[in-house]
DNA sequence: GCCGTTTTCGGCCCGACTGTTTTCAGTCG
């Protein structure tokens, strides 16, 4: 795990206990804050000369800071996790479970923990305690039975389709006149806790019915006038919310959040003498203002309208112009793309027709490389060969550039898997990491340095080889690398599939700052990956992308003369 | 604990729903 992780869960666990300590909210507030911008940091703490830069970052969160990098730990959290029962940090992970009940069942009942808690239940204790009825203790045991079997959280292309199918299930109910999801979802995060949706109804009992009687609820948590929520079979919450039509604009901008995004906006409208909330911006007379439409709210609040993805809370009121961010129809290649030659499932005239339909100018055949036997890596003697067959294809087929390329494997020293002379027959040779993924920080930079640095070589990758819940991939310093590549002209990958998105929002972000190029590709096994393209597009969003810095939106030409630059 | 273009002290976003009460605390987002 990175400093920077290790450093945000030390925080994280900071406010945990604060919390159940039954401490002041704001000073708890303040520690989860510092958790999230240092787990949000690209560069590695210990490299942050000023942590007094840091927004949220005081005095003493800085002091705790050095003190773990130095000792790694923090001598006061010691002392604070020795006056409670460690335990209790689990129960706080209980759905329903908050810091005042907990703290509750461990001095009344003894409850210390997960087991301890379910001793509890079943031997009838818990029924004993004031404002513990039966309905609570039974969403409590079903909240224990849940965490059990249910992973935090869900990859966006999981949720994504899931969400698109509630919605069009749910336009469909007569009275239904408006219906979006909001939430992480909108924002394009990576992964997604749970699914908001947002709809506008005449009919707002029978939209309530049809939601939580809908095929996959396994139960209903919720089910109010204006807010319901179920658990679906796949473990996924979905709320709904029943909002009036004319503050559908509010309500998406308060359901989309971020949370901290949300706190910034609202501190703004107070700053105005307004106050901002889902129904609306009102003034100091209580008249609303706007909330019909979220561009309406951020322009009555004098900003540009600000796209979902960037709503994290950051620098996004500070511009003076929002950038124009990549969309997907700005994308006109797609540039690292497997066939049977090594483990994709279509030929070269599939995968280049393929590429036709979603209007692109160009494709580039990227088989892997003779060390990853386990994708059926392709033998020099094979690549040239697969090389004439590339050439042959491009040729015969109109309405389409084919490029002949390489995802060639990056050794764990950095060298690459061809020799150079190979490497310069290709149109376009994709460098990524396929084995080695735990190897430590310092080894790992110098991997990826010797590879951007290489002449050849075009684009890096997936960099890390993260799998988003499976494993974190390799850490390299990414200032470094960033720095390289601009230097270089290197294009570092945004690669689509969902199970990547690798590099991730953050490092998009900072990797536009240092001036690097970045190219977007979906890494296409079969044809149905081009349809992740879209996650590689809300990711590079994230990132603050603007297509001019994305090797996928230049024409062809430029895109050629690009390929033949030199380093 | 953090922060400051009215504040170095006194603020810090705000409402819905549940379960248990009988007017509201706790949790969630």
């Amino acid at each position: 795990m990175s400093v920077n992780r290790e450093l945000a869960k030390v925080f994280e666990k900071f406010a945990t206990i604060l919390e159940i300590s039954g401490a002041n909210a704001f000073k708890i507030n303040a520690h989860i804050k510092v958790a999230r911008v240092i787990e949000d940091l690209v560069e590695d703490i210990a490299a942050v000369e000023d942590l007094s830069s840091l927004p949220g970052v005081g005095k003493s969160s800085i002091a705790k800071i050095k003190e773990y990098l130095k000792t790694g730990e923090i001598k006061e959290l010691g002392v604070l996790l020795d006056s409670i029962p460690a335990g209790l940090l689990d129960l706080m992970q209980v759905q329903g479970l908050g810091p005042k009940t907990v703290r509750r069942l461990w001095q009344e009942m003894n409850v210390v923990d997960i087991p301890t808690l379910k001793e509890a239940i079943a031997d009838g204790r818990l029924e004993s305690m004031p404002r513990m009825g039966m309905k609570t203790i039974s969403n409590i045991a079903d909240s224990l039975a849940f965490l059990e079997v249910a992973s935090k959280r869900t990859r966006i292309g999981d949720a994504m389709p899931i969400a698109e199918m509630i919605i069009d299930t749910l336009l469909a109910i007569q009275g239904v006149s408006k219906i979006e999801f909001a939430g992480s979802l909108r924002r394009g995060k990576d992964t997604i806790g749970d699914i908001d949706i947002l709809a506008t109804t005449t009919k707002p009992e029978l939209l309530a019915q049809s939601f939580c009687t809908f095929e996959g609820v396994i139960k209903v948590l919720v089910r109010g006038d204006t807010k319901c929520a179920v658990r679906l079979v796949c473990g996924m919450q979905v709320d709904l919310r029943i909002v009036e039509e004319n503050a559908f604009g509010a309500a998406l901008m308060y359901f989309t959040g971020s949370k901290e995004h949300n706190i910034m906006v609202r501190e703004l409208a107070i700053k105005q003498n307004m106050k901002l909330n889902e129904y609306g911006l009102f003034d100091s007379t209580e008249t609303c203002v706007a909330s019909k439409t979220e561009r309406s709210l951020y322009e009555n609040l004098g900003l540009q309208y600000i796209p979902p993805e960037i709503r994290e809370g950051k620098q996004e009121l500070a511009l003076e112009e929002t950038p124009k961010l990549i969309q997907l129809k700005d994308i006109l290649s797609d540039l690292h793309d497997h066939t049977i030659a090594s483990d994709g499932h279509l030929t070269i005239v599939e995968l280049a027709e393929e590429a036709k339909k979603r209007g692109f100018h160009t494709i580039a055949v990227t088989d892997h490389s003779q060390s990853s036997v386990q994708a059926n890596g392709l033998s020099p003697e094979r690549l040239v060969q697969h090389i004439s067959e590339i050439k042959k294809a491009n040729e015969e087929i109109s309405g389409i550039n084919i490029l002949a390329g390489s995802e060639v494997d990056i050794h764990s020293d950095g060298r690459l898997d061809y020799e150079d002379d190979l490497l310069a027959q290709l149109d376009i040779v994709v460098a990524s990491p396929h084995s080695a993924l735990k190897q430590d920080s310092s080894k790992a930079t110098a991997r990826l340095l010797k590879a951007i640095e290489h002449p050849l070589v075009h684009i890096i990758g997936h960099p890390t080889g993260r799998v988003i819940g499976k494993r974190p991939g390799l850490d390299p310093d990414m200032p470094t690398l960033f720095a390289a590549a601009a230097a270089c002209n290197t294009a570092m990958e945004i690669n689509a599939n969902s199970w990547r998105l690798d590099l991730r929002d953050t490092q998009v972000h900072a990797a536009i700052d240092a001036g690097a190029l970045i190219s977007i590709n979906t890494d296409a096994h079969a044809a149905c990956d081009f349809d992740q393209l879209r996650y590689g597009i809300l990711t590079a969003r994230r990132g603050w992308l603007t297509p001019e810095k994305c090797i996928n939106c230049f024409s062809f030409d430029h895109l050629r003369a690009w390929l033949a630059r030199s380093c």
